[in-house]
DNA sequence: TTGTAAGCGTTATCAC
DNA sequence: GTGATAACGCTTACAA
């Protein structure tokens, strides 16, 4: 039991509900809600006791029991399972776009349940608040096709992040585009020998590479990749390894004119490496990276990169989500929708 | 009205309720519920009973029917205005400290309002929720008395994250001690000229760094002040206001040896500046941050910096709130805390 | 140990 | 136009 004279504390204010309203108008409750909500035909004269009620009583509906009645959430739930400023960027354009449709955003940052039996015990807790819908993004691994078919079958609307899996409603990003983009923009410098410093085993950055170099007509001339780095893993280790490729930068025969990184951190790396050896940027060689983290802003020389749209994908899979909460058919093309890349040019290249 | 046979589209499964349980296991409603809350007795056999058909059924409560009984919210809603990764990460430590606690977390990211009428609506908004307490980040050049009080009048409990309003509950950072560290740090490393580049009106570094200097039984001999940048201005700003510090270090006749900087943005330009005029860091002068961003992390040299304890802090946060949800009394030193910085030790100092 | 009845604040259904 | 009345799924109080 709070004390007495606490303040603020523990024991929320009793708010003027409808009942209140009407009593204090002299109508009925039913009549009250009526004025309240606009939708049914009440007297002009009613109307404007009811809302000089309400604004004397500080009416606000409770959306709880509103809830409750119509059997309907006006939350969504979403889990990022990480506070990656990617992330977060997105789950911001996200959540503007909700908020302007009405809807309150629940989001679940903790830490990536390791296992699945983890994961979907998070997401048992996530559904008994009763969301209209719920966004995710994906696990590293994992397709994402055991959640939503959990989601399916609870007949709660979703949409993934940026994910890859096939069947999955989501909205994308265009990585290949995005690099593809940013060697021809290489490529228009003057740059003959342009290196792709990143793994082997992601596929969309390395495709639009190799399309880029299609489209030149040139062989992919100098290519470093760098093992040991899981394109998923933490922005660190990224960083150590683009450090160390610029050792091997440095002892090629031909060292390229141009590099074009996994990412951002690994960029990052890259360009501490090349300082460290005394080479400059980008005089001897230019450096893109990609993402356009913060962190690609405060760098020496500030690094030109390949941006993600996060704002924009967030507006989107708001959109989807939106349009799947309200019943909407699917669309022949289906719900996915991919977004562009733009390439910034700062300084490194 | 949703289509027929749309799959995952607008119209969540019923999902089987304490009704069902009951008419499963042949008992009455309010026996299933004890049983499933584990509160009151029941018979062994019975809840083996009900337990079943909760498995069977897949029971989940509805917690927005329990929150309408109860009187309860089992939400927080926290104001954040914005999607730095400082805020981010307070958030974090704060999101997972109420989950663990069972409360759900709603964030409010969008842009912060410019007028404080636009705050105010957004805050009554928040307030139709019901939450069970409210969590803000303090606007840039407001106190926060007015929100403090409209919630207080609500009898919402709330905490303000690292607020420097005089009667405001919150979990503050102790910037002063921070720097005072870093400085102290400096001198031990032999530094002799000992500058902090920032403005002259932020209270709490300067404060720190002042504090150091008389410990040290020092006149603060060198000290660079910037204007034209406002403390809590864009992390952009703070870049280009760093950057263009190198040029009137590089013009003074007896030229620092280590630098404190008011933030990371600010060292990171300072940095850039530096590296522009072919000075070396740490050899030429030593170069302190405050913040400890990710982008410190991925500077050459890596930025040594006074680490926030954002997650700590976002804890702390919690755990006054949670306090003042359950009604326990304020402790007679307040409910505030104040949490210690750390230093990061990396390569620039 | 178990069952019955009432009620949280709202909306839906039907009379008047 | 307006007003009773029931119901959403759960918990509390009390009776059996």
């Amino acid at each position: 039991m709070p004390s007495l004279a606490q303040s603020g504390t523990g024991n929320p204010k009793k708010v003027a509900g409808l009942k209140e309203i009407a009593a204090e108008a002299g109508v009925s409750i039913r009549t009250a809600a009526r004025a309240l909500n606009g939708q049914g035909y009440v007297g002009a004269q009613t109307r404007k006791r009811i809302e000089h009620a309400a604004a004397k009583l500080g009416y606000s509906p409770n959306r709880i029991a509103r809830s409750l009645r119509t059997q309907k959430s006006y939350e969504i739930a979403i889990a990022a399972w990480s506070t990656d400023e990617l992330h977060i960027a997105k789950i911001a354009g996200f959540e503007q776009a909700m908020r302007r449709a009405r809807y309150a955003v629940t989001i679940l940052m903790g830490q990536q349940p390791d296992t699945e039996a983890a994961g979907r015990e998070v997401l048992e807790t996530l559904l008994e608040h009763r969301p209209a819908g719920v966004a995710a993004f994906p696990l590293p691994g994992a397709t994402m096709t055991a959640t939503v078919e959990r989601l399916a079958a609870a007949g709660i609307p979703y949409v993934i992040f940026d994910s890859r899996g096939e069947g999955v409603d989501s909205a994308r990003l265009d990585r290949a585009q995005g690099v593809y983009e940013a060697v021809l923009y290489l490529a228009a410098k003057g740059h003959q020998r342009i290196a792709y410093l990143g793994t082997r085993d992601e596929p969309s950055r390395l495709d639009g590479y190799l399309r880029a170099f299609s489209h030149l007509a040139r062989k992919p001339c100098y290519m470093e990749v760098t093992p040991g780095t899981q394109p998923g893993g933490g922005g660190l280790d990224s960083y150590e390894t683009g450090r160390a490729a610029a050792w091997t930068f440095a002892e090629m025969a031909e060292r390229p004119d141009a590099v074009q990184a996994y990412s951002d951190e690994m960029a990052l790396g890259f360009l501490a490496g090349l300082h460290e050896l005394g080479f400059q940027v980008p005089k001897d060689v230019a450096v893109v990276g990609f993402d356009d983290r913060r962190a690609a802003s405060l760098s020496w020389p500030r690094l030109t990169t390949v941006a993600q749209p996060s704002h924009e994908l967030g507006v989107a899979a708001a959109e989807i989500l939106l349009r799947k909460i309200a019943g909407e058919p699917e669309p022949p093309s289906g719900w996915s929708r991919t977004l562009p890349t733009r390439l910034m040019v700062r300084e490194s290249a």
